[in-house]
RNA sequence: UCCCGGAUAGCUCAGUCGGUAGAGCAAGUGACUGUUAAUCACUGGGUCGCAGGUUCGAGUCCUGCUCCGGGAGCCA
């Protein structure tokens, strides 16, 4: 007998009054002293149950079937019918059903038919993509990445696999992992007395990367639009709702191209991914939506068909100076802006996504393109209601004096970033990206509140379980 | 790391003025002629986060600790 996914059993691709399989786990079991029982099952392909109609004639009905509770794996034998109750179309008529996994302590399985915590789930993060949220969390997470690879890929852009594993120190974007082979216990020493980093792993001190960035910009120099889209990692001590430890990130670069030519490809970008999702994850959207926010699905519609506002940061400081609103943080040219600034900006005074450009020089990275007056770099923020910061990015300081000139002005040791002054020495060329955080952009698009909900498994301070 | 809040049954929570613990869901048993997180009845289920203190008596008040959440900083 063929097996079939639920998702092509209640989506019409297999023919009414087929003769199927069906495999997956037990959500709930209703009892009819009619003679038979319900047993709602879900295999993860889709956010719906398929209803199994399994009658009291089964030879283990007794014993097996009837004792059927939440979470229980099994596989179904049946013909695949017209519902003769309301709720669904379909249903399969069991004639079999078979035991594949039993739950042994039913009474502390974790999974109920019923609303948990998020706070709960995360404590059984290996079962808590069997709930309704998660499972339609991973397929929107899964369609996103799709997305963003076929709209990047549809753009002329090549996926560069840069190294999770970096030996440059201070690429200036937090605490970094130490990667090491040493023995933590007896590390060796060299004659001054400090760990002596030759006879490790590499020969060197290595870390964890926070940015596939700089090792991106070369093959931009050479393949003219590139991108990274892999795991960063960084060590902070941050205990938000949208700060990992471990994260995806997604990083273009574009050879011969400015600002706002990044700009421009960050809201296309944006649109276009939302938009396919929207298209593809119809059902789990709207789930998620009545789970958090009834008016998400209008607001990423929204989105996706309108412009994004550009304003420079002199613009946005004025703005926030003359809004009236009395802030805890006072708004100052020079200074960043404060998260309470950044969710005015985009939640009250523009109501939608916000590209704020143009940032003084001194609060910016040392690899951002000093513009003409002097005293800003061409650095842009894409900021979106609720989540903030979504994307931050800048056109890369292509000229080798004013490069060592900022990096002089960071303390940072050019000798450590000879291979990166080279790409300033031959052939250089103006070019800019930005990152997208993608777990981030996940919570955006689903309505979540934690960035810890939307990952298979989070790593924050204090916790790596699982 | 700082500020605020929290920790009571497998889960979600209530617990008044300090007097030895409750509900819903889940689980078990039974009832119910096709149910929709079915319904109804009954049953079992507790180191009240940990350690001290005050008190005749602490889930409740006090101190310390641990863990969790929200906000802030760092950033994507």
């Amino acid at each position: 007998m063929q097996w079939v996914t639920v998702k092509d059993a209640l989506t019409g691709k297999v023919p009414v009054d087929s003769e199927v399989t069906l495999k997956g786990w037990v959500r709930t079991r209703r009892d009819s002293k009619a003679g038979l029982s319900f047993i709602q099952l879900n295999d993860g392909t889709c956010l719906a149950n398929v209803q199994l109609v399994a009658q009291n004639t089964l030879p283990n009905y007794a014993d097996q079937v009837a004792h059927l509770t939440a979470g229980c794996a099994i596989e179904a034998d049946g013909v695949l019918t017209p519902s003769q109750g309301r709720g669904q179309s379909v249903e399969l008529q069991a004639s079999a059903v078979r035991v594949v996994g039993e739950v042994d302590d039913p009474e502390t399985y974790p999974i109920q038919p019923k609303a948990h915590t998020y706070e709960f789930l995360r404590e059984v993060a290996h079962l808590r993509p069997r709930t309704n949220t998660f499972g339609a969390l991973t397929r929107v997470r899964h369609e996103l990445a799709q997305a963003i690879h076929q709209f990047l890929h549809g753009q002329g852009y090549y996926w560069i696999s840069t190294p999770i594993i970096t030996a440059s120190d201070a690429e200036g974007a937090g605490q970094m992992f130490r990667v090491s082979t040493l023995d933590q216990v007896n590390l060796p020493r060299d004659d001054k007395g400090q760990i002596d980093y030759s006879q490790d792993f590499f020969g060197q001190e290595t870390f964890l990367t926070v940015s596939g960035q700089l090792n991106v910009e070369a093959y931009c120099l050479a393949l003219s639009r590139v991108y990274t889209f892999g795991p960063t990692f960084r060590a902070e001590n941050s205990n938000t709702t949208r700060h990992l430890a471990e994260f995806w990130m997604i990083e273009p670069e574009i050879a011969f191209a400015d600002l706002a030519a990044n700009a421009d490809l960050a809201e296309a970008m944006l649109k276009a991914v939302i938009g396919q999702v929207l298209e593809r994850c119809e059902d789990d959207l709207a789930f998620l939506a009545g789970r958090s926010d009834k008016e998400l699905i209008d607001r990423l519609r929204n989105l996706a068909d309108s412009e994004f506002v550009r304003m420079d940061y002199s613009e946005a400081v004025k703005i926030l100076a003359e809004c009236g609103k009395r802030f805890e943080f006072p708004v100052s040219w020079g200074s960043d802006l404060q998260t309470e600034h950044e969710r005015y900006l985009t939640e009250v005074h523009v109501g939608s996504p916000v590209v704020v450009m143009n940032y003084p020089e001194k609060i910016k990275a040392f690899y951002m393109r000093l513009n003409e007056d002097e005293r800003t770099v061409a650095a842009m923020d894409v900021l979106a209601p609720g989540i903030g910061e979504i994307i931050g990015g800048a056109q890369r300081e292509e000229r080798l004096d004013q490069l060592d000139r900022r990096m002089r002005q960071f303390h940072i040791d050019p000798t450590h970033y000879q291979w990166y002054r080279d790409l300033r020495r031959y052939g250089t060329v103006p070019h800019a990206g930005f990152g997208l955080g993608f777990e981030r952009l996940v919570a955006y698009i689903s309505g979540m509140g934690n960035v810890r909900d939307v990952i298979a498994y989070p790593r924050t301070p204090g916790n790596a379980q699982f």
